[in-house]
RNA sequence: AGGGGUAUCGCCAAGUUGGUAAGGCACUGGAUUCUGAAUCCAGCAUUCGUAGGUUCGAGUCCUGCUACCCCUGCCA
């Protein structure tokens, strides 16, 4: 679990704080993540877990897992698993609290007959267009249904019946009976149950009809004594029906949860709405809902942000009310620093570049000492031979003042290596260099004589003949964006063709041969990578996290 | 006859009783460096959407205005 030593406030906490110093919820905060099985947890989704999870801990409480599963035709258990091991992977444990919406049916069943039996809730025989006709509009009250004013009895019979399978969907619904010129639409009678004659992923057919959100999820809660119910800002007009269904049904204000509403969390670069994200999975812009292109926690993980760097970002973005678009710079910060602190270095070469080292006798290797991570101790010994790769990057003819690589007649330090001298550049009949010939000097390594010689430049490399290939798979953003960072409305013309560029025949140092999936590294000077998935004994694949930052790169530019 | 929200640096975001604008990201210098990374040090809002008002003093209180977001599913 993550240590955040600067715990920030937020106005839900402060919230949190005034309702503990009113002596409101004596048993402690206890709060809930509340996911719909009907689609993969994305990076949006892991704000709110962060959230709930971690109120719940800053103030000694405790956050259940529930799924709200009251829509059978859109939900399934097959996300039921994937979610669980999102929310584990992340690292927070709902222990043994997980519940579901669909295991209070029978007691949300019975909240509904006492709202009947008080006279605060009617079954209506109006079809859906009819139900929406009467609603009125955003300007104008609506109207009362001719079926609001049944007795009791007829309720609680009619209900009945629906419940018995009595009559076909849509026949007939559920609602409660507020006010019908309210100006909030929420408030104008809305429908608490609908029929459904549809099997439901965990209560079979047990049931026909089934609960709206709005009453359930007050209900869910009050269920589960949750304190603090955390949503985001769209379900703010449904706070005066959660309250009042509560109140209806005797909960008092102090012992009953209390809806608290939040912004949900935008990214550049990024798109989260469930419809768009499936698009990109149906119509085979990536591969897959764990395409490590894909803000889903399952892409995420694939891609190789690490479950500490996810919660860092929750944490360092904030919790406020207000809609805001987060630099998705801010969540590569949060991974660069996560697998700086603790990712193994290794060189790897992506566009090699061959290099004789003239001088350096035929046959002869040698094993470097390498450190596996500057910050520790663990260090590794790296083959060094007469021929070599270099990166293309790193040589250049007609190199700039600035350019500290290999050029003509320059140096260079070879990392954990020698100093090497280019000698002479060999270029093909086009003309492109394809090979070059270099000098050492011997005494240039560490711990030699001339070992602390200043020279402009430090380049990767590896032995050209105990390197081992491996593709590499390099991303970039999928999406897009203004220089706003908006996503354009046609987010499917934003999506970036380049952002997956496969490089089939990189040269890995050898040291990482026998590697797990899931392992980190730094390729040095090149960026952040993970053993995907798709590796087999044959070969090994990578994916880059992210790239290290690159002055260079800004330095051109500019 | 509409209702509900939000506005503090390029981006997030603290700022709880009015007392003289945290922090992070990004960016810019400089130091350091066998990763043009990391690290270090320095800089980065005389100003809090806007116009007034109250006050010795207002981001914080009052009034008016403006902009943006959400709401008319038998979805959540």
């Amino acid at each position: 679990m993550a240590e955040n030593t600067s715990v920030v406030s937020n106005f839900i906490q402060n919230e949190i704080n005034d309702d503990l110093k009113n002596g409101y919820y004596p048993e402690g905060v206890h709060t809930r993540f509340p996911p719909e099985p009907n689609g993969y947890l994305h990076i949006g989704h892991a704000k709110s877990i962060c959230l709930n999870f971690g109120l719940a801990k800053n103030n000694g409480g405790i956050c259940n897992l529930r799924f709200d599963d009251t829509n059978p035709v859109k939900e399934d258990v097959e996300y039921v698993d994937s979610i669980q091991e999102d929310i584990k992977w992340l690292g927070f444990s709902w222990d043994d609290r997980m519940f579901f919406a669909s295991d209070y049916f029978g007691k949300l069943y019975d909240y509904a007959v006492e709202l009947i039996k008080k006279g605060l809730a009617y079954v209506d025989d109006l079809t859906a267009e009819e139900i929406r006709s009467y609603r009125g509009t955003l300007t104008e009250p609506g109207k009362e249904s001719p079926y609001r004013n049944r007795s009791v009895e007829e309720n609680l019979e009619l209900f009945q019946k629906m419940k018995a399978g009595e009559f076909g969907d849509g026949e007939k619904v559920l609602r409660a009976k507020i006010d019908m010129s309210a100006p909030n639409i929420v408030m104008r009678d809305p429908v608490i149950y609908r029929i459904a004659h549809v099997s439901h992923h965990r209560t079979g057919d047990e049931w026909c009809i089934y609960p709206m959100y709005d009453f359930a999820h007050p209900l869910s809660d009050a269920i589960e004594e949750i304190t603090h119910s955390v949503c985001t800002l769209e379900f703010e007009d449904h706070r005066p029906f959660y309250d009042w269904l509560l109140e209806a049904l005797g909960f008092k204000v102090g012992a009953r949860p209390r809806q608290i509403e939040f912004a949900r969390l935008n990214l550049t670069n990024t798109v989260t709405s469930k419809r768009k994200l499936r698009q990109l999975v149906e119509e085979g812009y990536v591969s897959g809902w764990d395409d490590p292109r894909m803000p889903t926690i399952s892409g995420l993980r694939r891609r190789g942000y690490t479950p500490n760097s996810l919660r860092t970002f929750c944490e360092e973005i904030g919790v406020a009310k207000a809609n805001s678009l987060v630099d998705v710079a801010m969540l590569e910060h949060c991974v660069r620093d996560d697998l700086n602190k603790n990712a193994d270095r290794i060189m790897a070469v992506l566009h090699p570049l061959k290099v004789v080292i003239t001088n350096y006798p035929e046959g002869q290797k040698e094993f470097m000492v390498a450190d596996n991570n500057p910050n520790t101790s663990a260090h590794r010994y790296v083959p060094f031979s007469r021929e070599l790769y270099i990166e293309q990057e790193d040589f250049m003819e007609d190199a700039p003042k600035k350019f500290f690589r290999l050029k003509p007649e320059g140096e260079v330090r070879l990392k954990h290596g020698y100093i090497i001298k280019c000698e002479e550049v060999i270029k093909d009949e086009a003309g492109n260099v394809v090979e070059l010939h270099c000098t050492y000097d011997p005494e240039s390594k560490t711990g030699g004589a001339t070992a602390n010689r200043k020279v402009k430049g430090t380049i990767h490399w590896v032995s050209a003949e105990d390197a081992i290939e491996a593709e590499v798979r390099l991303y970039d953003y999928l999406i897009e964006t203004d220089e706003n960072g908006e996503v354009p409305a046609d987010f499917l013309a934003a999506v970036n063709k380049q952002s997956l560029e496969v490089v089939e025949h990189a040269l890995i140092e050898p040291s990482a041969s026998f590697t797990a999936v899931g392992t980190h590294y730094q390729f040095l000077r090149t960026g952040y990578f993970v053993v995907d998935k798709d590796t087999t004994s044959e070969k090994l694949v990578f994916n880059r996290v992210v790239g290290l930052k690159d002055s260079w790169a800004k330095a051109k530019k500019g």
